[in-house]
DNA sequence: AAGACGAAAGTGGTTGA
DNA sequence: TCAACAACTTTCGTCTT
């Protein structure tokens, strides 16, 4: 995957505005909100037990986030105890168990948890938003147990998905997985019974949103993706939408557009970054040709 | 040689009796 | 709880560029 220039896929500018509220990139000319799951060369990640250290109590807002890392602090580090005189150590190994006996269990299994969605959300260079959405969710979880029996892992990999699903991210079930490290399998009974146990309604994402980002990674030009939206939203018309993956849709929709325009994209390239097969590309394509009446023209000509 | 196409069989999940 | 079913995948052979 060669990392290209950022282009907004609307309307091909190339400047942005970071807006660090929400980790998202918002194009200048249109206002094109870009997520910043596309490949913006900031990697950063924390995993920061040192640097823990000097945050804490440093007076930053508490959110839920970092209710588990920040605010139920260990009692000092290892360092600090050759500073110590020998009744201060003594001390401080008294407090040091008293505070491991205190801790409650679903106060430790949530700073994991916390430090596994810090870990998940900006390795997919998800916006804060998610973070906070998920943790409120893992929050809700946890006080209910619905975690017994599952790894913190799956469930909070299914929270993650569960946030993005409800603020409109169209992350895909794989990357959450795979960023996660956790089986599709497990994560995905997991989200359902989640949703289930917490009655949380999850709207499917609308094709058009994986078409954006699809489009994006695809490095499409705006025409193609205006294209394939347009697709897209007469085929919701035709009702060809319901019940099938959004995914597929788009992708589909994707390369119809893209051979309208005479731009050579194999299946296979966008069946990889939709995160569905060939095949299924080739259905969808199919039936919304016919279904549409729309005609393959390597000239760009248009339909109506 | 690579990509597109489609048939056939398999998988995991939903639904309805 | 189980069987039918839809959507999607995997695999593989054939045609096209």
């Amino acid at each position: 995957m060669a990392e290209q220039k950022l282009r907004c896929p609307v309307c091909g500018s190339t400047e942005f505005i970071y807006d660090p509220e929400t980790g998202e990139l918002i194009c200048k000319r249109c206002g094109y909100v870009l997520e910043t799951t596309v490949d913006v060369g900031k990697e950063w990640r924390e995993f920061d037990i040192k640097d823990a250290e000097t945050k804490r109590r440093a007076g930053s807002p508490t959110t839920l986030t970092k209710m588990a890392t920040g605010l139920s602090t260990e009692i000092g580090n290892i360092e600090d105890l050759y500073k110590l005189s020998e009744e201060e150590r003594a001390e401080f190994m008294r407090l040091k168990k008293w505070q491991q006996r205190a801790t409650s269990s679903l106060e430790r299994n949530l700073k994991i948890a916390m430090q596994e969605l810090k870990r998940i959300t900006s390795q997919l260079n998800l916006p804060q938003t998610v973070e906070e959405e998920a943790a409120k969710i893992y929050l809700e979880a946890a006080e209910k147990g619905l975690i017994r029996g599952r790894s913190i892992e799956t469930v909070v990999a299914a929270c993650v998905y569960i946030a993005c699903r409800k603020l409109e991210i169209p992350v895909t079930f794989e990357e959450i997985a795979q960023a996660a490290g956790v089986n599709k399998k497990e994560l995905g009974r997991t989200y359902r019974y989640l949703i289930r146990q917490l009655k949380i309604k999850v709207l499917p994402i609308s094709p058009v949103e994986y078409v954006h980002r699809f489009g994006a990674l695809l490095n499409l030009p705006p025409e193609v993706i205006a294209k394939a939206v347009e697709i897209v939203e007469k085929a919701r018309e035709l009702d060809l939408t319901s019940g099938r993956g959004p995914q597929g849709i788009a992708a589909a929709a994707l390369y119809i557009a893209a051979t309208m325009y005479g731009i050579r994209k194999t299946q296979r390239e966008i069946a990889e970054v939709a995160g569905v097969t060939e095949v299924t590309i080739r259905n969808r394509y199919k039936e919304l040709v016919e279904k549409l009446g729309l005609q393959i023209e390597e000239t760009g000509k248009k339909k109506r």
